[in-house]
DNA sequence: TCCAAACGGAACATGTGTGGTCCACTATAC
DNA sequence: GTATAGTGGACCACACATGTTCCGTTTGGA
């Protein structure tokens, strides 16, 4: 890994840390964090656009590839679901910058692609609704939003404070497989 | 209703809309979006952060209102909850420009605000876990947060097209309350 | 060691939003 | 009708990020 490809990375993880705190921050906050003149930052990403989405296709490149390792196909759903939220939900801090970029909700194919890293979720769902282990009265669609909805959820409130990142993954199973009411129990 | 309470509105309004479709949008496009002129504007909200701050509280109002009219302290927690659902899901579409804005997230006060609304809401679920109707082994602001970020979810999926909003209530609370997965059969 | 690629600093042009002032116009209330 | 609050247009000054160019300096590989 030559000069160029540190300097670029770098630049992408302090973008990173800058534009959590502060959406707005200038590239000049961002090429100092880096270590790195603003000349160089402008040599690698001409305009700050260019910048973000360089920075959001890293991201999601990096949850696709957890989404890939944790196996989604194999096994009982439920177990492929918890082995993704468990390898997914520890990339929280360095994907929470996500929310404030107005540019990750308005590019269309951005959103597309976010879609597409999915995919292996969806097709685990869908699995889990034909042989029985999922409800099939709910959209796979809605299901698929809905499951990364709760881990989204959970980057938040982890971040907030008010739970422990390292309880997440077990939170968002539980509400999200079993409900937060009192299950049924099956024989008085 | 006096003309200066009018020309508020509007301004409210037309922002929500203009701050909707672009959250960096100018001050002057929003005067002009409210028939207005931009000194006007100004007059009403010096600047941009005192806007935002303005429709953020007016935002949280209408939460805090359509929480408080669906009465979630009476009756089962449950039909509670749906009834608390049923009111605030249909506001999405006027709450979608939350997103967008950074301030939203970074004040800390309008955070506390939004908790505060939120706040009937966690106390019905805590009656809930108290009278057996809800799981106790998930804390009650884990199960807050997952619950408005399952209505937050909704908005957004709707808002891609992937759902109806109008399906929207009854996905949340299945989701949220029973889970994704298939109910044990009670008694085989 | 030497050379080419990479880097950083400075200076510049530019655009754009913002906030503020002034003054003439207009409805509304009395 | 008259006074008054409300309005809006024009203008200005300021700040600030952005993108670009140029050139001297450093670094790493051949």
């Amino acid at each position: 890994m030559g000069r160029p490809d540190r300097t670029r990375r770098s630049l992408l993880d302090a973008a990173v840390v800058v534009l959590s705190k502060d959406s707005s921050a200038s590239l000049s906050e961002v090429a100092t964090t880096a270590g790195v003149g603003r000349t160089t930052l402008h040599r690698y990403f001409p305009t700050r656009e260019l910048l973000i989405r360089a920075l959001v296709e890293d991201a999601l490149d990096r949850v696709a590839d957890a989404i890939a390792s944790a196996h989604p196909e194999d096994g009982p759903v439920v177990d492929a679901l918890q082995r993704v939220t468990d390898t997914v939900v520890p990339l929280g801090p360095s994907l929470s910058f996500l929310h404030a970029e107005p540019e990750v909700y308005s590019a269309r194919d951005l959103i597309r692609r976010w879609y597409e890293a999915l995919e292996p979720v969806a097709q685990a769902i869908e699995r889990g609704q034909a042989d029985g282990s999922l409800r099939s009265d709910l959209p796979v669609k809605w299901v698929v939003d809905a499951y990364a909805g709760a881990i989204l959820t959970a980057w938040d409130t982890a971040d907030e404070g008010r739970i422990w990142l390292q309880d997440a993954p077990r939170l968002v199973m539980t509400t999200i497989v079993q409900g937060i009411a009192t299950p049924p129990t099956d024989a008085p």
